[in-house]
DNA sequence: TGCGTCACG
DNA sequence: ACGTACGTGACGCAA
């Protein structure tokens, strides 16, 4: 052994309680109520340490029992507070921590922790060991020698004071041996050690550099003056049984030889899910170290009988595609893998009945990261895949919802799996995006994908399992990405000639516009340029200007619509606006995004929502219009197929369900549950009316009611419903006093969400809001804001999602027709051959409200038309 | 590429 | 004094 630390346990384990206990601090607290804030701070300061794993490591502890010190002097520690019931309940677990670290915690009835570390310094150091202690202990520099170094933490936990013979000479004028005479003298008021009256740190150093010693002090008494010398010879007792208190052992009996100190391995899976069980994720994040390389190679599939031979169950299969939208992608590369050997396989296979039936086998398992594109992709191939038991990227998604959003490479590196490249270095970005010319390099990293999802598989499912959300990815996402696969596949049909039609039309209105606009400015500009516009209003026109934003004026349709009255080319702007936006981004934007099928083929982002919630891309089918008439005439264009109709069923009112049920609103429920007007009844709860309820005020009501579902502010109300903030307020007030329930609930969540950094939604899906640990007013407010309404948001997306599970379960099971096209977030959009409409009128809307069972009923409408406008 | 704008739940 | 409700995607402009 060429080194051993020592740790005092208890003194580190106070300063990481107080330093995280500070008064009017919330201590960290698990879900389930266990404090964990000095096992926090512990481990922090602990593993600043003890940095790699070589060292030999002790920690010593003090144990309840009385030492000598306690029966030779009655007062010894006396008057020092009780340690506080939060701390002590968490010392098992720093025991618990420090075993599985692979080192020593070690006590002993009749032994102080310092007499635990000062025999075993000095029985290291004598053997020639060096030896570095830790503690805030002052006391301890007793122990420093030339190889013995004392490391003082400070009190800000990021500083430690390191004490050699020499440096404590240079603080303290004294040498190490004299710090026992010093404490001697001096007392030590928080153990109560009594020293010399009278004689305090400056004294009692004038008199050892001096004398040297207490003992050759007394012997020189007459040569000192005055009231010290008085003092002295009055204390004479008092000092030598201090020194005897003070005096930390050197030699005793203690259980371990110093061989039997050496550090054994960390046991890192127990060490992980030790912190997981006490919800420390960050420190689970710090204490993984990146993963040793592993050199591997793969090899090559080109053939049908080296196929056959490969093939296993449960193996990682990686499809890497040419573009992000999936569905007529090239397929740039299969790779795989199954836990031993890796491939890259070709392409071309596909064609081939052996890989055909593996991929669609519901027999043989397969792990994927992104089943839903390879799915897709296949289909168009005529092709099927099935039975996938475990996906990378719904994995990582469920486990932080921010992860989703990320690429491969960034996702892998959240679990410290580093194997994986940037796309963007293998393939380049941009125009250049492509395969490179190296075959190996490619195929490399798409195996390497392969790899890494077999690998961090049990990583993750533990992870999942540790939180309860297993269920969540093997019950939910998985299942809901083979419904979406076919969804997206199935595509939803339009109308080239309405499309055509509405075209033309608008395009006529924009143009007579633009004319009329222009003709008014008395210039030509572009309209749709928000900056030429605002100077057109605000310094051709000199029309009053309310807001500015970073780049200018505010022309947004609540500035314009302000401006309605004050000049004609206003309302003619509005209706640029309008049409404009229907041209662009509905005409022509869906123009362009018309298969050879004549059908619109959306791609559900499963992973990118940080609630919970599907969103939809290329084109974005969840943002038809359907607020304004005009608008809504755009749904004209999507039609139902031959013989076929829509189908649309959507929730009433499900995140106020959810709300009533959450906070347990009993009035909601009562509401909910009596089939009443929700808003009407809120309105007449808050205004206190008892017979019909104005429009305004049912209004005023459904803003609140909203409101509430966003983390409501005064402010914003106020410009909802065009009165003051102060009005507002008021408002709130007696909307939360006639609902306590809600009231409450905000503040428990918001109090949950800050103490555990994270909301979930009945189904335990998580959403982590580290904003709410920000040092900025704004971040933390938005914090409280996403807290209110993550679970709430979170919650409806389970449920519609459990309900499109179990709705694609019937229509397979009873081989029906009917097909799942859309989802828009509360609502699901079917085509349905005639034959099934009555029955699918039923069944749709009750396997929605049955899909979860809440305190208030979930109830859901049904409408069926040609197109989705008649629904 | 970032911003402003506006479409949806 | 700050800036103002949650979650999204797509468009055009301007740099």
């Amino acid at each position: 052994m060429k080194k051993l630390i020592l740790i005092d346990g208890n003194s580190i384990l106070f300063r990481a309680y107080y330093a995280t206990a500070y008064p009017g601090a919330t201590l960290m607290q698990t879900s389930k109520g266990e404090y964990t804030n000095a096992l926090f701070a512990f481990v922090n300061m602990f593993t600043k340490i003890v940095t790699n794993g070589e060292e030999n490591v002790l920690v010593a502890f003090d144990t309840s029992e009385p030492t000598f010190r306690h029966l030779s002097y009655d007062e010894y520690k006396a008057g020092r507070k009780e340690m506080p019931a939060e701390l002590a309940e968490q010392i098992p677990r720093v025991y618990e921590y420090v075993r599985l670290m692979g080192i020593k915690a070690y006590c002993k009835g009749g032994y102080e922790a310092d007499d635990i570390i000062g025999i075993y310094a000095t029985e290291a150091s004598s053997k020639g060991i060096k030896v570095d202690i830790y503690s805030s202990d002052r006391d301890l520099l007793q122990l420093v020698s030339d190889n013995v170094t004392v490391n003082l933490l400070k009190k800000g936990m990021q500083e430690v004071s390191s004490y050699t013979p020499k440096t404590l000479f240079d603080e303290f004028e004294l040498t190490h041996n004299q710090i026992i005479d010093l404490k001697s003298l001096m007392g030590d008021s928080s153990d109560n050690i009594p020293g010399v009256p009278g004689v305090g740190p400056k004294t009692a150093t004038t008199l050892l550099k001096q004398y040297e010693t207490l003992e050759n002090i007394y012997e020189h008494i007459d040569d000192i003056k005055g009231k010290v010398k008085e003092n002295l010879i009055n204390n004479k007792e008092l000092a030598f049984m201090s020194k005897k208190l003070v005096t930390i052992m050197t030699t005793g009996n203690l259980d371990y030889t110093l061989d039997e100190i050496k550090r054994e391995e960390t046991n890192y899976p127990e060490l992980v899910s030790f912190l997981q069980k006490y919800e420390l994720h960050s420190l689970v994040k710090q204490l993984e170290q990146p993963t040793v390389k592993v050199e591997w190679d793969y090899n090559v599939i080109e053939t049908e009988e080296q196929l056959k031979t490969i093939l296993k169950d449960n193996a990682a299969i990686h499809f890497e595609f040419s573009e992000e939208n999936y569905h007529l992608a090239d397929i740039w590369g299969i790779g795989y893998f199954d836990g031993e050997k890796s491939f890259f396989i070709d392409k071309e296979l596909l064609k081939t009945n052996t890989l055909k039936d593996y991929l669609k086998s519901n027999k043989i398992r397969k792990q994927t990261y992104d089943f839903k594109a390879a799915k897709v992709n296949l289909l168009w191939k005529d092709l099927d895949f099935n039975n996938c038991s475990f996906d990378l990227l719904l994995a990582a998604y469920l486990i932080d919802s921010h992860y989703g959003k990320e690429e491969f490479k960034y996702i892998v590196s959240k679990f410290n799996y580093d194997d994986v490249e940037y796309d963007d270095l293998v393939y380049g970005k941009g125009a250049k995006k492509g395969l490179p010319e190296e075959k190996s390099v490619y195929q490399k990293h798409i195996v390497s994908k392969a790899r890494a999802i077999y690998l961090l598989r049990e990583k993750l499912i533990t992870e999942l399992k540790n939180e309860n959300q297993l269920y969540l990815l093997e019950e939910l996402e998985i299942p809901l990405s083979n419904v979406l696969a076919k969804m997206e596949f199935q595509g939803i049909l339009v109308s080239k000639e309405e499309l055509h039609k509405q075209k033309i039309t608008l395009e006529e209105r924009i143009n007579n516009l633009t004319n009329e606009i222009i003709t008014l400015a008395g210039k030509d500009f572009n309209i749709a340029s928000p900056k030429q516009l605002g100077e057109v209003l605000f310094e051709d026109l000199n029309l009053p200007h309310a807001k500015k934003n970073k780049t200018g004026y505010s022309t947004n349709a609540d500035v314009l619509l302000k401006l309605k009255n004050d000049h004609p080319i206003i309302p003619l702007i509005i209706e640029f606006r309008e049409l404009n936006k229907l041209y662009t981004t509905y005409i022509v934007g869906l123009e362009g995004v018309i298969f050879e099928d004549g059908k619109i083929h959306t791609i559900y982002k499963q992973a990118l929502t940080t609630t919970g919630r599907l969103s939809s891309v290329d084109p974005n089918l969840q943002n038809i219009p359907t607020r304004t008439e005009e608008g809504r005439q755009i749904r004209k264009v999507f039609v139902a197929s031959e013989n076929k109709y829509f189908l649309g069923s959507d929730y009433s009112q499900i995140e106020l369900r959810i709300l009533a049920d959450m906070a347990d609103v009993k009035a909601l429920q009562e509401a909910f549950n009596n089939k009443r007007d929700i808003h009407s009844e809120t309105a007449k709860a808050v205004f206190d009316i008892d017979g019909d309820v104005k429009s305004e005020q049912r209004r005023a009501a459904k803003a609140v009611n909203f409101g509430i579902i966003y983390g409501i502010g005064a402010w914003s109300l106020s410009e909802d419903l065009n009165i003051t903030p102060k009005e507002a307020q008021n408002f709130i007030d007696k909307y939360l006093g006639v609902y306590p329930e809600i009231k409450k609930y905000m503040e428990d969540i918001v109090e949950f969400a800050t103490k555990n950094g994270y909301v979930e939604t009945l189904v335990k899906r998580r959403r982590y809001i580290p904003e709410l640990k920000s040092t900025v007013f704004m971040q933390r407010e938005f914090g409280k804001r996403t807290s209110l309404n993550a679970p709430i948001q979170g919650t409806a997306a389970d449920i519609i999602k459990i309900a499109m599970i179990d709705l694609d379960k019937y229509l397979e099971q009873n081989n029906k027709e009917s097909k799942l096209l859309l989802q828009v977030h509360d609502e699901l959009i079917l085509e349905v051959p005639e034959s099934e409409i009555k029955e699918m009128e039923e069944i749709v809307p009750k396997i929605m409200s049955n899909a979860y069972d809440l305190k208030v009923k979930l109830e859901a409408s049904c409408d069926t038309g040609k197109t989705w406008y008649d629904i």
